[in-house]
DNA sequence: GCGGATCAC
DNA sequence: TATGGTGATCCGC
């Protein structure tokens, strides 16, 4: 830790001598030799996996430090001297707010638990003892901290520390009945006190203090007094300021056993602030500290003013908010809402173990401690997140939001299994898991019924087939194509406002062999960041000839799909009744992109849904999914369209094109408004816009990624190529097509990721981000609002990693296939598969992907 | 809404 | 041999 500095006994800066109490002799450790306990924790820590953690957590903090100065640099004299203005007018508004007119008090027990301790067992006194166990300490009496045991020390460190340390299990109860007879005390002075902990309170005695003619110092002394008494002999600090940030600091200054009043007046709040180190705010933290000081040379809360035009250049408005606020000394002082919880949690660390039936015992354990806390607090919760710290010290959550409130225990082990495994073959020393979001007993309807409204149809669409739909040409402003025209085209190019479109390789300049392509056809792919599946690199859709021929003999067969006999598929025969619209259509859409497929993956592939990995038939269709591999599989989705259809009667035909949409003024005016919040990556505060197709190019070329888009009337294709080897690295495909007054639905059909991906960037969201952008705004382009796509479910693991990873870029979860239902029915047919479905607002996703793409052009 | 981090006690 | 449990909040996806 730091030396402490010089200490000037001034009367109006008893921080700095405070600052020496606390390095040397706060609570008793005066005399403590400081270089031998550094040595000693250093010696006893050393390569443990606990200290690994340590280092690299450290070198997370380096890094960000360094990248904070970087931008520190960066920032010109025009940005700092805006910054200042905001500064300026930011002073000025929170003064304004600045209010002296209430009294604060701070309680902070003296080492609460060890003297209660000794409280219960007075041959302790004098002894050096400590509250908890071998693993951690959670209080140490004043004789041990001589030795330099201290709180959140592990106990075995603390015993070479101080051999003949006492170790005293912990008893809350105990605990909480002092804490309770102290706040019997408080409430005298404060019926609304705010209970911090067991051992500390802000107190506002304005009132007390009027009413009996008594200064806050008085009020202080005679408070602690009473507390001494009531207790039978505990004692506490206080402090007493103009609001409770400041009581808080000054409870401190004459720990223990003592207190410090800092006077409400504005000169005496400023001297005493100025230089008071920042580390003694409440929320600025080891992190906080290191970077506040290491990278902008804030050490003291004065700094935090002088230096205001920095911290509001690099940090979010309202972390540059609270730091400016500190530096003003000014705090909340108010009486504030009586503040409910919200989560409740349950967690154990046990010896680190890999075994899924040890820990899938442990996981039942922790279920039900937590469904019986819950019970006890009569609380049903939704979201529930699974904590895990593994061998190494990592810290992993996982969370889920359910459908139902709940606190029994089986659905909460439920679900947290699921999250579990998905994480599995994991060791892991740390299981935790947390309820939130509960169910208020205002609203006492499920929250996850949404209006799943079912329109009557009453007249079969016979037009299923989108290739009698002229509105799906996605160039339709210019030279259409006819039919023939496609054909003999292939996939043409995108037409493309967008210059770096231009290279838009066509198929047939793509040389690969059908020998190749089979060969190829054998290797599987990796997955996501390695774990997910993937296809293989390098795909057998580059070959030349066969996808030609197979194009030419895939699209002729476009005729409309005919409902024989009114509800049997010519193509593969399943029967949809005439009442299925919304299945129908999905159903022709999977033959579509069946075709599709075929075209790419080589004539061998089957063309109805029956076939492949998304054979569901109906005969399996209430057996489970087959395991497989996550090795063996695709990252294969596929989009649904919206599902909040209306009958063929409310029909209109989309135009195929939004123009608004095409209209750049007209498109910043539908934008949010820009952020107040200057977060690290927003520039001066200019408004932010979407991502355009260029933005995304350009962003992509930095990262050495080629992407291209090529269309063949709805449909679309995206690739990315590694721009130094050439290879295919990712790609993503599907359709663009109306529904019924819902405009334009994007569907795509796959996104795949290469092995080659995680040479590139080993980020999760790079390529893949990349590719379904292009795809996103080819959406945009085309004047769709929505999109949509199963996760196929394949097995726990990799269903979960693909839900994950599709939820992170923006999608959201809209209703599990389970198969289960007669609904499922239907979704099944078409996916052949049970799964997630899932769906993005693609404005939204461009919004929120706008600062990936934004921030490396600029 | 999720996941990682930070913070406090 | 060996480094906690609970809850909140913020930030950036």
């Amino acid at each position: 830790m730091d030396e402490g500095e010089s200490s000037t006994n001034n009367p109006s800066r008893p921080w700095e001598s405070y600052n020496t109490v606390f390095t040397n002799a706060k609570a008793g450790m005066e005399g403590v030799d400081k270089e031998k306990v550094q040595r000693i924790v250093y010696e006893m820590s050393k390569g443990s996996k606990y200290f690994q953690n340590e280092e690299r957590k450290e070198a997370l903090m380096k890094h960000k430090i360094e990248h904070m100065r970087e931008r520190c640099a960066k920032l010109s004299s025009s940005d700092l001297s805006h910054y200042q203005k905001v500064v300026d007018r930011r002073i000025l508004e929170l003064e304004a707010t600045r209010d002296l007119s209430r009294i604060w008090l701070h309680v902070d027990m003296d080492a609460f638990y060890a003297a209660v301790e000794t409280l219960s067992n007075p041959s302790l006194k004098g002894k050096p003892m400590a509250v908890g166990g071998l693993s951690m300490i959670s209080t140490a009496n004043y004789e041990a901290r001589k030795f330099g045991v201290r709180a959140a020390m592990p106990g075995f460190i603390a015993r070479k520390l101080c051999p003949d340390l006492i170790f005293v299990p912990v008893d809350f109860p105990k605990y909480t009945h002092y804490s309770d007879l102290t706040r019997k005390v408080f409430k005298n002075y404060d019926p609304n006190f705010i209970a911090g902990s067991l051992d500390e309170a802000y107190l506002d005695i304005t009132e007390v203090c009027r009413e009996r003619g008594l200064s806050g110092g008085e009020i202080a002394e005679e408070l602690r007094s009473s507390v001494h008494s009531e207790t039978e002999g505990l004692t506490c600090s206080a402090g007493v300021a103009a609001n409770r940030l400041l009581a808080k600091v000054c409870s401190d200054i004459n720990k223990p056993n003592g207190q410090f009043v800092l006077q409400n007046d504005r000169s005496t709040v400023m001297t005493f602030i100025s230089s008071l180190p920042i580390r003694k705010i409440g929320g600025i933290g080891k992190v906080t500290e290191h970077i506040l000081k290491d990278a902008l040379g804030i050490k003291t809360c004065e700094e935090m003013v002088l230096k205001g035009s920095l911290l509001y250049a690099l940090f979010t408005q309202s972390s540059a908010d609270f730091f400016l606020s500190v530096g003003l000394g000014l705090g909340k002082t108010d009486t504030p809402e009586v503040r409910s919880r919200k989560s409740i949690s349950s967690e154990r660390t046990f010896a680190a173990t890999g075994d899924e039936r040890l820990l899938s015992s442990k996981l039942a354990e922790i279920a039900e401690m937590l469904s019986d806390d819950m019970k006890k607090e009569g609380l049903m919760a939704r979201t529930l997140t699974l904590k895990l710290k593994t061998a190494s010290f990592e810290i992993r959550s996982r969370a889920v939001s359910l459908q139902r409130y709940t606190c029994s225990s089986e659905d909460i082990l439920k679900h947290a299994t699921k999250l579990l495994k998905a994480e599995l073959p994991v060791s892991i020393r740390l299981i935790g898991l947390r309820m939130s979001q509960f169910s208020e007993e205002i609203r006492h309807s499920d929250p996850s019924q949404g209006t799943i409204t079912k329109f009557i149809v009453q007249k079969d669409s016979s037009r299923q087939n989108m290739d009698d739909n002229d509105s799906f040409d996605l160039d339709a402003s210019k030279d259409r194509l006819s039919n023939d025209e496609r054909l003999s085209l292939s996939f043409a190019s995108h037409d493309t406002s967008y210059d770096q479109l231009k290279d838009v390789v066509e198929y047939e300049e793509q040389s690969v062999t059908p020998e190749q392509e089979c060969k190829k056809e054998e290797k599987r792919p990796q997955v996501l960041e390695g774990d997910a599946l993937l296809r293989k690199h390098k795909e057998c859709n580059s070959d030349t000839s066969a996808r030609k021929t197979e194009v030419v003999s895939v699209f002729p067969q476009m005729e409309p799909l005919v409902w024989v006999d009114g509800y049997k598929c010519n193509l593969c025969g399943i029967e949809l009744p005439p009442s299925f619209v919304e299945e129908r259509q999905e159903h022709s859409d999977f033959h579509l992109a069946q075709r599709l497929q075929n075209e790419e993956s080589g004539p061998s592939s089957s063309t109805t849904p029956t076939s492949k990995r998304r054979n569901l038939g109906k005969e399996k269709a209430n057996s489970k999914p087959k395991k497989q591999k996550p090795n063996q599989k695709d990252v294969n989705l596929s989009l649904l369209v919206d599902n909040n259809k209306k009958t063929s009667q409310c029909r209109e035909v989309a135009p195929f094109r939004d123009e608004r949409r095409r209209n750049p003024e007209e498109m910043k005016m539908a934008l949010p408004p820009p952020r107040l919040n200057l977060s690290p990556s927003s520039s001066l505060g200019e408004p932010r816009s979407l991502p355009s197709m260029s933005d995304i190019l350009t962003s992509s070329k930095a990262r050495k990624l080629d992407l291209k888009i090529q269309t063949l009337g709805p449909f679309f294709r995206v690739t990315g190529k590694n721009a130094d080897t050439g290879h295919e690295v990712g790609r993503a495909e599907g359709v663009v097509r109306p529904w019924f007054g819902r405009g334009l639905v994007l569907h795509l059909d796959t996104i795949r990721l290469t092995k080659e991906t995680m040479v590139m960037d080993k980020s999760l969201l790079g390529v893949g981000l990349y590719v379904g952008a292009v795809a996103i705004r080819h959406g945009y382009d085309c004047g769709c609002r929505t999109a949509q796509l199963l996760a196929i479910y394949d097995s726990d693991l990799y269903h979960s990693k693909l839900v994950r990873f599709y939820r992170r870029i923006g999608f959201e979860e809209v209703k599990e296939v389970s198969g289960s239902s007669i609904g499922d029915m239907a979704d099944m047919l078409v996916w052949g598969g049970v799964g997630t479905r899932m769906d993005a607002n693609i404005h939204h996703l461009l919004v929120k992907w706008s600062k990936v793409f934004l921030k490396s052009i600029t």
